[in-house]
RNA sequence: GGGCGGUUAGCUCAGUUGGUUAGAGCGCCACGUUGACAUCGUGGAGGUCACAAGUUCGAGUCUUGUACCGCCCA
């Protein structure tokens, strides 16, 4: 790219920019980083890690993965500046059933399935699909701008990540923390396959209360009557329960009811697990079709028929002979539902339908309604791993922000069920458990065995593959290095440090890594998890496919370009707070980010003309003595900016491995961050210091060289503020700075530190002042070209020459000639009393409606007035005098000093005006 | 049913340990192209901080209750 040898384009051209920078990073290994430079092999530069939640490898980019990840590369980016070694660990995971199905729609599509081509021509051709659509959200994601180490991507299925899942369960399985289990688990039956708890997700319906009596079996005069919510079930029950001191029922305890449409004989049976308030306090027990009745049938040692099909088919699947009909055998599950509702009522065994809002479980990939299945699955033993991840969170080795979701992680974890890790898919780490067909002995291998070991007989492998979530768990462990042990980025980058991810997998994922964070290198993965919102539409929807509400990223960084997108997104982030955003006017929705580029464009541009190319003498060399209250000034308000981005960010890990009270809950704050950076470069330096040193930079000596050399400081310092959320413009602006070199980045560059205040305050007056002229100019409508006269009055001499020593600046702001005396004009003037008691002046013979001024002062005056008989009435108030601390007392003893000055002065300008107060 | 959170300007949100003229962005109104910027500038309007009671010298901020909305879990 040229230096700055040529003034730059009045636009900025985000797509060609972003482009040729990203690939100067990455040219210059400016995202790389090195285990040499870190603590643990003798380096200086502390770690500072973050994992990316791996997405999908099928997966597009969509303004969700665009926002969570510019919150991670905001950090890294700024941890990077600070010095620290960062490493920002990139990667994909395989996605077991959302990428099978994919590839067995594109079977279906070709009229075939996974059964007809089999195992290994599935697995063959989803790799090969893999490998040319997959993982191209990586590449996505290099538009935006992430400076993620992409010499480390990882992918779950790889050989080395794929070593470290059969490892752990290994592991697990000689410390009998995995168990077979013949258990009810929710089963998605268009996928085929079990799903865990999370993937199972409620949605609110609509259905119907169904209330059926069955007759008493040796007296049908008597019944009893109970609710269910799926008909079609009661062909599977096995008993009917109430609550054991349930008044009601106490009479057909123990007896035997007839099973309507089937004719068995079934019993009535006593379980505290009954709800009395629900429906008529009488539950069927379906043992193979409820997770809840299962519970029940095994608490009484009751049969557990089933009668639907893995597809969700009426039959006879076990233990269920003479249960089903054969007309409904093979229906589909909600259309059996009809015939069984019209067949009770035909029997007059349907007492009475009633609506009913309650939850159905889901399938979280296809949306399918929940099949409660018995069948043999895999489990881990939760209690003993949630231990210590439980108690990191307690005792603030691990953070959780927001703050709220602490309280929601504790829950989740004190009340943890085990994990199904067996899923009936082809896609994905095959359970390594083999048992011999000869003695059945079954054990998990780390190796694949050919022989049974006990007899030598033939062995065969569980069918069955794992949740993805069993391999996304190890991600802290396994992407750098584990099950091999000290690895050289084992050693040192873990633990991490920031977890940046959604709250929906707070559950799925992150609790889960903390645990096997533990279970695997006995420490915590990282010491903050950072939690951050949703994207929604302008209805508070969230964005989906089906919705057709989502905004793509991608199009946006075309139109308004990726540091556009970046800010708008971090800018509108506020702690636990969810992003809103218009799907249907992408340019109303990042106008504060499309508007911000720009501007730093032109205020760059602007400034770096006004510079010129010649050398500029840094700050430092620059004696204090030189610096104009106008320098002082914004040197300060840079120094508060560096301070508050600072405070917003906050510490960026714990001093000694554990959170303490002050700073667990702070920091993170990327939106103040954003915004402190903002205000200090658009409404400071742009709108007062650039306006207060042009005349300055238009005369040529000593003084010129002053204000470049503050200008150049300060708008430096800007673009390293707002590099970690704008990189692109920012490296682009920063190149064009007077002493630029080469191969030097801001992505690189120092993080700007404060410095003391040099004292500014009376800058403060004449900012006032020109606020001042500009309403009246504002309020009687003057030609905004025409240089007017202006008089400041101020009674105090040293006011009066700290003005003088801006009028340039008032002049020029205002467009006006300024005197600054301390006698009011007489004559027919217009006039603001500003706080402090500073008049301005505006002579305006002709011009000046007597009755507006007296209306407009006489408006103030009123105001003023009213506010303080408030703060003589609270000074008057011995209690507040003797309780409110003396700093609070003499801060409003100040004020009424000051107020009462100002009203005396707008009260002799109304009456001047021949009015009265 | 259990748990958690929210309710501040037209919209999206800030508002530190209670301290007294409640802020920002976007939107709105008026004026404006004076050579950095109309994706802009200047000025302005707009809020009984959901409601009620309480604690306090003092409540947007603390307590209790009510209403409405949302999220998580069953």
């Amino acid at each position: 790219m040229a230096t700055n040898d040529s003034e730059l384009p009045s636009q900025y051209d985000a797509a060609a920019t972003e482009r040729a920078l990203y690939a100067e990073w990455e040219a210059a290994g400016v995202f790389a980083a090195d285990p040499a430079r870190t603590p643990a092999f003798g380096g200086t530069h502390e770690p500072f890690v973050v994992l990316m939640p791996p997405p999908n490898v099928t997966a597009a980019l969509h303004v969700g993965h665009g926002l969570n990840n510019s919150v991670q590369d905001v950090l890294v980016r700024w941890r990077r500046m600070c010095g620290d070694e960062a490493l920002w660990v990139p990667g994909t995971d395989h996605a077991g059933i959302a990428t099978q199905n994919i590839v067995e729609k594109q079977l279906a599509k070709e009229g075939t399935t996974r059964f007809d081509i089999g195992r290994e021509a599935f697995l063959a051709r989803t790799e090969a699909f893999v490998e040319t659509t997959g993982g191209q959200i990586l590449h996505q994601l290099r538009a935006i701008g992430c400076s993620a180490d992409w010499t480390r991507t990882a992918y779950t299925l790889s050989p080395t990540l794929s070593r470290a899942v059969r490892e752990v369960f290994v592991r697990l399985y000689e410390k009998d923390l995995v168990y077979r289990g013949h258990r009810v688990i929710h089963w998605c039956p268009r996928c085929l396959t079990s799903l865990s708890d999370e993937e199972a997700e409620f949605h609110d319906s609509n259905g119907r209360l169904f209330h059926l009596r069955y007759p008493v079996a040796n007296d049908p005069t008597q019944g009893i009557t109970l609710a269910t919510t799926r008909p079609e079930t009661m062909l599977a029950d096995v008993a009917v329960a109430v609550h054991p001191e349930d008044e009601r029922y106490q009479a057909f305890i123990g007896k035997m009811l007839t099973l309507p449409l089937v004719g068995i004989q079934i019993p009535v049976i006593a379980d505290e697990y009954v709800d009395r308030t629900f429906g008529t306090g009488v539950v069927k027990i379906t043992p193979a079709h409820d997770a809840n009745d299962f519970d029940v049938g095994t608490r009484h040692r009751l049969a557990m028929p089933v009668v639907i099909t893995a597809d969700g088919r009426m039959g006879e699947v076990a233990d269920a002979a003479g249960r089903v009909r054969a007309e409904w055998q093979g229906l589909d599950r909600f259309d059996a539902r009809k015939k069984i509702v019209a067949a009770l009522e035909a029997e007059g065994a349907m007492v009475k339908i009633d609506q009913h809002a309650h939850s159905v479980r889901r399938c979280y990939r296809c949306d399918t309604v929940v099949e409660p299945r018995l069948s043999d699955q895999w489990f881990v033993r939760m209690k003993p791993l949630a231990a210590p991840a439980l108690a990191a969170v307690k005792e603030g080795t691990i953070r959780v922000l927001p703050e709220r979701y602490e309280a929601v992680y504790l829950n989740w974890m004190e009340g943890i069920r085990d994990w199904n890790i067996s899923r009936q898919l082809w896609w994905g780490h095959r359970v390594p458990v083999w048992t011999c067909t000869a003695c059945q002995h079954t054990n998990a291998y780390r190796e694949d065995p050919t022989a049974c070991p006990k007899c030598g007989g033939a062995l065969e492998q569980d069918p069955d593959v794992f949740d993805t979530w069993f391999s996304s768990w190890l991600w802290p462990v396994s992407t750098l290095g584990w099950p091999e042990p000290d690895t050289r980025d084992q050693k040192a980058f873990y633990p991490t440090d920031v977890l940046v991810t959604a709250p929906e997998i707070l559950f799925f994922w992150v609790a889960r890594m903390i645990m096997a964070g533990y279970f695997t290198l006995g420490r915590a993965p990282f010491h903050t998890v950072y939690l951050h919102g949703t994207v929604r539409d302008t209805q508070h929807r969230k964005m989906s496919k089906s919705l057709g509400n989502g905004i793509d990223p991608l199009e946006v960084v075309e139109k308004f370009g990726a540091d556009a997108l970046r800010y708008t997104l971090i800018a509108g982030l506020g702690m636990g707070v969810d992003v809103i955003l218009d799907p249907a006017d992408l340019e109303k929705s990042f106008a504060p980010g499309r508007n911000f580029a720009t501007k730093l464009w032109n205020i760059g541009r602007f400034l770096l003309l006004q510079v010129g190319d010649d050398p500029v003498a840094p700050l430092e060399t620059i004696a204090p003595e030189r610096l104009t209250l106008a320098d002082r000034w914004i040197l300060d308000r840079l120094s508060l900016a560096v301070r508050e981005c600072d405070a917003a960010l906050g510490a960026s890990r714990p001093a000694d491995g554990r959170w303490p009270a002050a700073e667990r809950f702070a920091g993170l704050r990327l939106s103040d961050h954003a915004e402190s950076a903002r205000r200090f470069v658009w409404n400071e330096l742009a709108d007062w210091y650039l306006e207060a040193a042009k005349t300055r930079l238009a005369a040529s000596g000593d003084d010129r060289e002053v204000a470049r050399a503050v200008l150049v400081h300060c708008f430096d310092a800007a673009l390293r503020l707002l590099h970690p959320i704008m990189p692109f413009i920012t490296e682009a602006l920063w190149r064009k700075l007077p002493g630029w070199s080469a191969g030097t980045f801001v992505a690189r560059a120092a993080w700007p530190t404060p410095s003391a205040p040099r004292g500014s305050d009376a800058f403060e007056l004449a900012r006032d002042v020109v606020g001042g002229i500009r309403q009246l100019r504002n309020e009687y409508m003057l030609n905004p070209g025409q240089v007017i006269a202006a008089i400041a009055v101020l009674p105090d001499a040293a006011r009066r020459a700290a003005l003088a020593d801006e009028q340039a600046m008032v002049e020029r702001l205002a467009r006006c000639t300024l005197t600054i005396t301390d006698v009011a004009p007489g004559g027919a003037t217009a006039s603001v009393v500003l706080a402090g008691g500073t008049e301005v002046v505006l002579p305006l013979e002709g011009l000046v409606d007597l009755g507006k001024e007296r209306a407009r002062l006489g408006a103030e005056h009123a105001q003023l007035s009213k506010q303080l008989d408030a703060l003589r009435g609270r000074l008057s108030n011995e209690r507040f005098v003797a309780k409110a601390p003396a700093d609070v007392v003499a801060a409003e003893r100040a004020k009424e000093a000051e107020w009462a000055a100002r009203v005396a002065l707008l009260d002799a300008k109304v009456r001047a005006l021949g009015g009265v107060t």
